[in-house]
DNA sequence: CGGCGTTTTGAGAGAGCTCAACATCGGTGG
DNA sequence: CCACCGATGTTGAGCTCTCTCAAAACGCCG
């Protein structure tokens, strides 16, 4: 489940993190685990969750490449919740000593990392707006009026159709005739990688 | 759209704070304006929102009582869409140079600030796992096992059952039903005001 | 050429949405 | 004190849309 697309943590810091390889089912962290720092999901996939009163599972986040996880462990002694691998994965740590001191010492990566969350919240708010629509083709409309290129037309996949599925929330059925008559409909082009949107004819 | 409880401003940046009020329709502020600061709602409903390339209104957030918006203008020189209030409203600026400066002299606030956005990203992402649950028992029992107090077992209702509906991405009347279900299942117990998970029988 | 995952298309069922009607509860004003 | 009113809470019934299960075509890579 891809969040974001950028990740610029400083260089100096980078260079502290610590990349580890986990087996399926391996955990990387659990509540109440001193907090090390978050994590950057290199490859694979990260599930976050935590237990009930009941015993069961209770998934909070699905993480996977690209995404960072924990960011809020720079702030709290521990873990709050458990995180376990649902795939082979990759994950990067990054110290948070490190990188609490790299904010100490410079003030524009502080600001930065701010920036960074900002921006991923406001992209968060997006996406959960998005889910308050009902029907496939509001979702797909709405995902593609906010990722077209500088034209305002084009709108570069960055993955497969079943990812973007996915990432809208809906089976890869519905997304595949939703596309289909949105193309019939001449709403949208359909090119290797893209999707055009056609000028839409006034009323 | 009530996303986070506890907004904890330095107050010496909430004594230069300035409330505002906004009758419905009006703009709070427009895509590429100055970017002026972070606005909390202190009531009413704000819609944020961009514009796109056929001059449809796309929804990117709307905001309620309790909510910050536009905290990524602190790191912008303007904002990024457009602000519209979708009742009559009431907000209050933060003025993002007495809040960097603030940052800038007190470590401690800017930490609590970024601790603020990365609880809440947090917050966030859980809730939009919550909306790739399909059924309305699975949200409420998702939304109910992660919000109980300390025992683990009472929930306290913050607001009406429609506006529990409204967060759970659910209509009232299914929530309505959902909440009959599990009650009369024996899976909980409904107070005035509160919600009590019942003891699971074990298998 | 032989898999494997993605892309398509088909058909059926279920769950929630919508519309509608009614009950309930405060609060307001006569 | 009571009647009225608006919003919340509640229940009913049909409809639509997506999900799920299935199966087949396609494309890529070893």
């Amino acid at each position: 489940m891809k969040t974001s697309d950028a990740l610029q943590l400083p260089p100096r810091v980078r260079a502290l993190s610590v990349e580890r390889s986990l087996r399926r089912g391996e955990v990387l962290f659990r509540r109440d685990d001193a907090a090390l720092g978050l994590y950057e999901i290199v490859g694979g996939h990260i599930r976050l969750s935590r237990v009930d009163a009941d015993g069961r599972e209770v998934i909070l986040h699905s993480a996977g490449p690209g995404d960072l996880v924990a960011e809020a462990s720079l702030f709290s002694p521990n873990y709050h919740c458990d995180a376990i691998a649902l795939t082979d994965a990759r994950v990067r740590l990054y110290p948070k000593r490190a990188l609490l001191a790299d904010f100490r010492r410079d003030r524009r990566a502080a600001d930065a990392f701010m920036a960074m969350l900002a921006r991923e919240l406001m992209a968060l708010r997006t996406r959960l707006e998005q889910r308050n629509l009902r029907s496939a083709s509001a979702r797909l409309e709405h995902h593609l009026a906010l990722n077209t290129e500088a034209d305002g037309r084009t709108v570069i996949l960055r993955g497969t159709i079943k990812d973007l599925a996915a990432e809208l929330g809906l089976s890869h059925e519905a997304l595949y005739r939703t596309l289909n008559k949105m193309e019939s409909a001449g709403k949208i082009a359909r090119a290797k990688g893209t999707i055009t949107l056609e000028k839409r004819t006034l009323l």
